[in-house]
DNA sequence: ATTAATGTTGCACTCAGTGCAATAATAATT
DNA sequence: AATTATTATTGCACTGAGTGCAACATTAAT
């Protein structure tokens, strides 16, 4: 899985140092107050260079979330049988997040709130990953008859992660993110 | 309600004037290469004027969308009784759909979909229009106990609302928008 | 008519982001 | 091991969005 490439091991490594030096920046200054010069002065690099990794600032925080929407979607499909969709994307879901500190996750959707144009490409992501599960869904369970019913359970779903971990950091951790969810998937099994 | 003062029409007058000239200029030109300088230029105004009317430049797209979700609150507060809270959504969703122009409706939102920015800032928005509508449902189904589901179902039919437009306008209005919504509706109905 | 409040503008500035061309580092080839 | 081809890094110069400030103009209030 891992490459073993110079080049490849200096890339992971200067992302990282990116990555760190922006958090720390971020969390010692603020989000906005914190220039690229700043970042890349951090990490060693050149302002130039930071572009090469990132494509905008906001993506710095936003590829720490990145991960998640492919991670649901792989385990939606390979979900075992026999289960309604919306049970197999719950246990996806609970499954993908249980993967994340706590802790982090507290700190960064703190900096995401922070910045309305992070906040907003944020929601954004969000849509992506609506997509990515609605897409192993459609796989998992191909119906053409049923295909606005899973777009619009796909974005339930993502929609009940999304209040679910937003409540969850807005309280600092007070309750148990996986708790949150279950009371989500509840309300949402039980129909509007 | 039409403030008579001078003050308050010019500035009306001049915030269309701002709007007008930046769509014709977005639809000509494209959203990217039109310059603020140019939008000010054409409005007849100076640049730093346009910072006084809007915050930004994707203000001037986002803001021909902001009214529709007051409006929907607004509806659904006034709903008449013995409604499902999902059945008075549906309508005042539908009635607040009907006031805007189709073709206005898929020109903008093509514009928005050319700039990530923007398309980013609109999916804040629709989260803005959650919560405007999470609150009207509050106030007029008020229960505790519920407003986690409240909460999920402001959240699915402003999700029922995005999917349903932004089908409608990437098909160019090859659909009435009212039958998907309708569609769109039914599906939330018979639950997941 | 005078004063107070608000709107407009220009200027100078910061910062994000991009294109380009030169240089340096790694990989592939013989 | 030496050479050649790829790819990474950097500096430079530039565009364009957005902000603070102070001067000036316009509208409103007295």
């Amino acid at each position: 899985m891992t490459e073993g490439g110079l080049r490849a091991r200096k890339r992971q490594d200067t992302m990282q140092r990116i990555t760190q030096a922006g958090l720390r920046l971020f969390i010692d200054q603020g989000y906005e107050a914190t220039t690229l010069d700043a970042i890349a002065a951090a990490a060693g690099i050149s302002r130039r260079t930071f572009f090469h990794y990132f494509k905008s600032k906001d993506d710095i925080l936003l590829s720490l979330q990145s991960g998640m929407g492919q991670g649901i979607a792989a385990a939606v499909r390979n979900a075992p049988p026999g289960l309604r969709p919306l049970e197999a994307i719950r246990r996806a879901i609970i499954d993908a997040v249980a993967e994340f500190p706590s802790d982090e996750m507290i700190r960064i959707d703190r900096l995401m709130r922070s910045s309305p144009s992070v906040q907003a490409r944020k929601q954004a992501s969000y849509v992506e990953h609506e997509l990515a599960l609605f897409a192993a869904l459609r796989e998992r369970w191909p119906d053409p008859e049923q295909e606005l019913s899973l777009r619009l359970t796909a974005l339930a779903a993502i929609g009940a992660l999304r209040l679910s971990t937003e409540r969850f950091s807005r309280e600092g951790g007070a309750t148990d993110l996986t708790t949150l969810l279950d009371a989500a998937f509840d309300a949402l099994d039980s129909g509007f």
